[in-house]
RNA sequence: GGCCCCUUGGUCAAGCGGUUAAGACACCGCCCUUUCACGGCGGUAACAGGGGUUCGAGUCCCCUAGGGGUCACCA
């Protein structure tokens, strides 16, 4: 019995987006509940959009997302290189043999000339299928154009009229009909493979038993196959997982806003979030749990409860998921976590100075209210910035006994408030005002922050200290007196 | 347009011939509560349509409709 194996094969012509990372996800999935390896290869073959830098951000995305691979550009392996456009010498060695086998043979169309022969196709209402025109030159007339300098592409022989069966793992048995495919291009004039041929003979080579792919790949699957038969390969197992869908029900791109795993890491969504979500996108477990540690979901995952209709992206979900992936972090897990979107952010020096105690409180301020790490920036200017005041708060302190709740306020708060004392420091000021809890709280809050909501009153107040409370509340007297004025 | 795939609430989805058709997000209501958030409880909401097969169909078959993917010297 052969070993199972799996491979990522992105093209570096952008960073991972979010199909390719449920595709990663799904293969990692499959090899680590089978216990089998993962390669990860580059298909660079694409010369004009290939660049490093792409290659470098999908390996950063798909280590940050938590998947390994045991095998791949990276790390090396037995089948090294894994890189398409080191590997040139492999594929032109069995094109040849497909050549001399009788299963390809050179073209020398040029770009115009086809282009013309689909216009007129499309024209006419038939799709665009190439002619078979170069299909039975003669040695001589090869020759002759070889001479001339007329660099020629390779193409794939497709035989007549032959049904191709797929018994895909998540789709069940598919069928094509070869006659509504034309012989493709496998080898470009430039000597670089095609694609199609490409990963049939990286597949092959490198041990590849299950290819697990999106759905968009399944129209090119008849190619592979007949490839598989004429290079005399044995064929892996095919599992299409279907598309992730925008809001629009299209296939996800970049008008549908953050596509790029990047992206999302960037927003301040958790790997671990990223990971439950992108599984549940198309897989579900038997039980009733959406959310699952990692290794749970690698335990229960299977082929057969992959789902093959589409998938919309839902974000609303993703937020609340990342919301409790969060909630379930310890205060110092967060604050680790927020380091980065903290110092990035323009209160990074105020940030910097809190004490550790202050930081704690900080913390616990915001931990159960952030969705993303990215909205700490919300936060930290509610507590660093200046005092902005909203349309609703002025209402709230024009009301009489304002003026005396906030001196009695300043009154009884000592010069550092202890967090744990303030809750009852405030109750005690609602009894000897005789005041119902909101007439107090809200004022307070209006006159120490210009808003009307935001976390809760001791936080803020521990951190501030009795000075900046103080400073607080006098400026929001003074804009209250001009208003008034 | 050809080929291929898909079709359970707004969204993700369970269901694999007999269920009051799960659960989650979102939404709505109530409770908790100093606001907001969190949390708790409850609610609205679905088998695309039509034919078969069967004692019985969301589950099997066919047709129609709708959606999607793909038709490059891109992957």
């Amino acid at each position: 019995m052969q070993k199972i194996k799996v491979r990522f094969a992105p093209s570096p012509t952008g960073p991972l987006h979010i199909g390719g990372g449920r595709s990663a996800l799904f293969n990692y999935l499959f090899a680590r509940h089978q216990g089998a390896d993962m390669i990860l290869r580059i298909e660079d073959t694409d010369l004009e959009r290939s660049k490093r830098e792409y290659e470098e951000e999908i390996i950063r995305s798909l280590q940050w997302l938590g998947i390994e691979w045991q095998e791949g550009v990276d790390i090396g392996g037995e089948q090294a290189p894994y890189r398409q456009t080191e590997r040139l010498e492999t594929y032109k060695e069995y094109a040849q043999g497909l050549l001399e086998a009788g299963h390809a043979y050179y073209c020398f169309c040029s770009e115009e000339e086809l282009e013309a022969e689909r216009q007129e196709l499309s024209e006419k209402g038939q799709m665009p299928r190439y002619s078979g025109k170069c299909r039975n030159l003669t040695r001589e007339q090869i020759e002759e154009k070889l001479a001339m300098g007329i660099a020629p592409t390779l193409r794939f022989m497709v035989p007549n009229n032959q049904l191709y069966l797929l018994d895909d793992l998540v789709r069940g048995r598919v069928s094509f009909d070869s006659e509504n495919i034309g012989d493709f291009i496998i080898m470009k004039s430039d000597g670089i493979p095609t694609y199609n041929y490409a990963v049939v003979i990286d597949d092959a080579l490198m041990g590849v038993t299950h290819v697990i792919r999106a759905e968009e790949h399944l129209p090119n699957t008849p190619r592979q196959l007949m490839l598989y038969e004429a290079l005399n390969f044995k064929r892996p197992e095919f599992a299409h997982i279907s598309l992730i869908l925008g809001e629009d029900r299209q296939k996800m791109s970049k008008r549908h806003g953050a596509t790029s795993i990047i992206q999302y890491r960037e927003m301040g969504y958790l790997p671990e979030t990223m990971f439950n979500f992108l599984a549940f996108m198309g897989w579900s477990p038997e039980g009733e749990e959406v959310m699952l540690s990692r290794e749970e979901i690698i335990k229960s995952f299977t082929l057969e409860r992959v789902s093959k209709s589409p998938a919309v992206f839902d974000l609303d979900k993703l937020n609340w998921l990342n919301q409790q992936y969060i909630k379930k972090l310890s205060l110092a897990e967060l604050g680790t976590a927020l380091q980065p979107f903290i110092q990035g952010s323009r209160y990074a020096g105020q940030a910097a100075r809190l004490t550790p105690e202050q930081v704690n409180l900080f913390l616990a301020a915001v931990h159960e209210r952030l969705v993303c790490l990215a909205d700490i920036e919300e936060y930290l200017e509610l507590f660093f910035g200046d005092p902005q005041y909203e349309e609703a708060a002025w209402p709230v302190l024009q009301q009489d006994h304002v003026p005396v709740i906030l001196e009695a306020f300043l009154e009884v708060l000592p010069e550092n408030p202890e967090f744990d004392e303030l809750g009852p420091t405030l109750k005690t000021l609602i009894k000897q005002h005789k005041l119902k809890p909101a007439q107090v709280y809200m004022p307070l809050r209006c006159a120490l922050s210009g808003r009307t909501h935001g976390v809760d009153l001791p936080y803020l107040i521990a951190i501030w200290g009795r000075q900046e409370c103080k400073r607080r509340i006098n400026e929001t007297l003074e804009q209250l007196k001009d208003k008034q004025g």
